[in-house]
Formats: structure tokens, sequence, C-alpha cells
DNA sequence: TTGAAAATACGGTAAAACCCCTAGGTTGTT
DNA sequence: AACAACCTAGGGGTTTTACCGTATTTTCAA
């Protein structure tokens, strides 16, 4: 089980919101998103809290849990993305907690979203997984953090409290994830938070076959290369994804829609 | 958003579980699923239950809010389907509230065992999936009851009152789907078209492993069997299913939900 | 109790995957 | 021209799969 150490990795942070809301708060001064009420001191303000994620069980209970602390205020739940949009707009939170999967529209999507129309707005992930292109993603957009459900309640409490106060929080997978794309982007002289992980033309080609049960034989036959050539691919992506399974490849292609996830024959 | 209504369908129900325990509780004698201690009458007795869900915050929110209810104590919490097994052993408790996807061993796989080996066990479903495809499966292999995660919290603390109570529970989505295999699956006897190939339950868990990207070594490791015994399930899983390929086996086991299509951590 | 199915395990072999290394040729950009 | 990125290709090595046997034990139902 994995334990949440935060703010770990600010200093190397890739998203462009984290150092701004910290410098904002290390003044002392309470930063008002809006036009919100201040029910206190900078210090001692009630955090306010939207929930959103398409399982019941699952909101009622994180609302339990984190309100537990009387510092932070459940103000709303929503469902959907669209509908926690529409929440923002009338509840103005402090926080968004906000799963991936939803429907209508995901979490992703809504964060993208929000940001654009709320820049101030801190929206911190709250994902079953920890896939690469989400995390890069969701962080791009401009979230404030990106927990996955693994975490336990005191650890997301204080991950709430930590982006309250400017930071950005991780779970210790997605600082890991996120470390190693900072790292391949910064040496290349690239500029952070733009660098994802991103697999040439060929690469998802070889990819795509890899994952249809095409062993390298067959590919470089299909693709009429050379079988080094296509362990050479195969093993860019291998260390471009940090995957080192054919299992995983194969999953992460289906999962990433670069294949598609129904067969077709005899097999099913 | 859907409302639960138990018990709706139980009469025409195709788990042979429901029934039986069913009768058993209509007599008003309390039956005592093994040698549990009993904490007052039939009527009054607090339900243990135990939870096996991979995702902490969730595990920890749900039993917050069903311990809410003072004749409701969680005994437990488990985070793979494999441990779920070995806590019940220990812990031996009334009702299970498990989770489908789940690493290491997933739900249906679980509840198998368990009620091959606890007959009287009674297991609750709490799967993210409405359209679950395994919902007769589970059901087939003696479970309780199959709730979806949109259920509210009231609504699964009935719930688990009236499993307590020898009565089977559904989702309304769930049960709309019963009523449809019943209808379709078991006037004609066999699904239409599809004859279904039969893995055995250890297939089918040596699987799991091969799509979550566990090498045979760490198979072996995991089932504490020899790695010469995995190699033979996992060729006769190739010979049952005609994929000879890790990333075809990968993909199957994706697509007919015997691993999860989102991973974390771990083997990725 | 007998038999079938399942799970266990071992030996051997060829193929494939995995993981290093170097390196030429083609693009396109600065 | 220099540079970076990509595609290409090969050498050489270890590890893992895939497939072929056989064979014992367990389990469960006829």
């Amino acid at each position: 089980m994995e334990k949440l150490e935060m703010g770990t990795i600010q200093t190397e942070l890739p998203a462009r919101r984290a150092s701004m809301t910290r410098v904002g708060n290390l003044s002392g001064t309470a930063m008002p998103t809006s036009t919100r009420s201040s029910l206190g001191t900078a210090a001692n303000r009630v955090i306010s809290v939207l929930i959103a994620d398409d399982h019941t069980i699952v909101r009622q209970g994180i609302r339990a849990l984190i309100e537990c602390d009387e510092k932070i205020k459940v103000v709303g739940e929503a469902d959907t993305g669209r509908s926690a949009i529409h929440m923002v707009k009338e509840l103005n939170p402090d926080i968004v907690l906000m799963d991936i999967a939803m429907p209508l529209l995901n979490g992703l999507e809504s964060t993208k979203q929000l940001i654009k129309e709320f820049p101030r707005l801190k929206i911190v992930v709250l994902s079953s997984y920890s896939d690469d292109i989400y995390v890069t993603q969701v962080m791009e957009a401009g979230a404030a953090g990106y927990l996955i459900k693994q975490t336990a309640a005191n650890e997301l409490v204080a991950a709430l409290k930590e982006v309250q106060k400017g930071k950005a929080v991780f779970s210790p997978s997605v600082a890991r994830r996120l470390k190693d794309n900072c790292r391949n982007g910064l040496e290349h002289g690239q500029l952070p938070g733009k660098e994802r992980i991103k697999l040439t033309p060929r690469e998802l080609e070889v990819l795509q076959l890899i994952a249809e049960g095409y062993a390298n034989k067959q590919i470089a036959s299909e693709l009429t290369i050379s079988i080094k050539t296509v362990e050479k691919h195969r093993q860019r992506v291998m260390d471009k994804l940090n995957i080192h399974q054919t299992a995983g490849l194969t999953r992460y292609a289906i999962v990433n829609r670069i294949s598609e996830s129904h067969m077709q024959g005899g097999a099913l």
C-alpha cells in the first residue's frame, strides 16, 4: 500500500499553477479566489470542497471522511463532469475533488474547462489509476494535485490542506511519473509541462501491432523492416512508457485506444 | 441516479443460495453461519462485515458510512481478492462486501472460491459497472447480492440488513439484467451463438496475473507453486482459447473483465 | 469405489523476448 | 553546416515463452 508524501517534488513541478499559488500564500494573506466569503483568518478558514465522482457511495464516503476535520466542509457533490462545472459556478468551492472516469464529461475535460474559466480554482484529481497520459494531461490542464484512490483518509485531508496553502500534492506513484517526465524533458531542453510521453508514429505503429498479438518477426514482415529494427522500436517504447512486458504494452495500447479493445473472430 | 429497491425480484432469482437462506430465516430463528459469536438475539445481532476493495479511500469511506448504523460492524478490510479470502478465514464475517475489480484475484474468482469453502457465507458484490457482464456469473457463484457503486449509503445499509435476513439484494439495473438473462439464457440452456469456453478457477487466476504483467516466475511465487505448474496452466489456457501470445491473453482478460483495464502501480 | 477432471510438477528444446552496444542514412530546423 | 529526431540495421548476450512429453496427487461426482 502506498503512502502519501506531500509536496516532495514541489520545486520540480511542471504545473504552472503550483508556483503561482504558493507565492501568493507565503505572504500570509488570504487569497480569495473570487468574492468568496471568508469564514475566518487565512490560516483558519474552512476549506470548501466540491466532490465530483459518479459513484454515490464513494462520494458519500469521502464526504464523511474529510468532514471529520472541522476545517473542511463539503459544499456539494457532483456525479458527472458537467454537473461539476455547474456546481462550481453556483457554489464557488475552494477545491474540487475530481474523479477522472465520469459520464457525460470526464474529469480531464472538466478540469480543462474549469481551469480555463476559473484559473485560480484548485482541482485535485482523485483517480483510480496513475496512467501516464492522464497524469501529464491533467497537470498540464492546471490541476493542483493528483492522488490515487489508494490514498488513505488522513492523507487526503492533509493533501487538501496543503493544496489550500497553494502547494501541489501527488501520490508517490504519480510523483515518480512526473519526475521521470520532467527529467526527460529538461535534459532535452524542453519546456517543463509540455513534455508528455510522446511516441513517434513508427513506435505507435509497432505498439499497435504488438498489442494485436503480432510477434516481432510478423511485425517486421508487415512493415517490411528488419526484426532488429522492430526490436529497437519495441525497446524504445518500453523505455518511454516504463513498461517492460508485452502484457503491459497491450494494456497500455488498449487503455489509450492505440489498439481496439474489441476483438473480432474466434477467440472471443 | 438510480434508486435501490431491494428484493423486488427475489422470487425469480436464478441463484440457488437466495431461496435457501430466505427459507431459513422465515422461521424466525437465528441462522448462525458457523460458530460465530451471537451478540444478541436473532433480530438484534450485530452484523459483522468484511470490506474488500483495492481503493483505501473507498474502503474507509464505506466503513465510516455503514458503521454509523450500530447494528453493523466492519471487522476487516482487504485490498485484494486474495487477502479477502485469508481474512474471511481469520475473521469469519457475516457478510463480505466485495468489489469486482481487484488486483491479484478479482471479485468473481474470490467469490467462487469463498462460496466453495464457506457455502453459508453471504457475499454482496459492490461493483463499479452496472452493465457488468459478470452479473450472471457472480450470482451463479452464489453471491447474496449485487449492488452498483451508485448506491447510496442508507440503501447499502438497508441492503446489508436484508442480506443478513437471508434475502438477496440487487440494484435495479442489475435486476433488469438478471431478468433478461433468465429469460434468454435459462430457457435456451445456453447463450446463442457463443459457447462459453470454460477455464478452471486456477487457470483464470493465472490468466489474470499474466494480463497484469506478471512473469511466470512471479506468478509462481505469488501462488506458491512451481514455475512449471504455472507454465502448464498458461499452456492450457492458450490451448483452450486458441490464443498463443501474451498480448492476446491480455486482451482477452481485459475484454472479458478477468483483469481490470485500468491498472495502477506494480506491474506497470 | 472407480473414474474424470483438476492441480501439481519435472525434463527438454526451440523460439521469442528482453537488454546491452554501435552506427549509417534521412529528414527538418537553426 | 550543424544539430536533433527519427528510422533503419546489426552484434552479442541473458532470460522468458512456447510447446512437447510424462507423471503424481487431489478432488469430486457417478
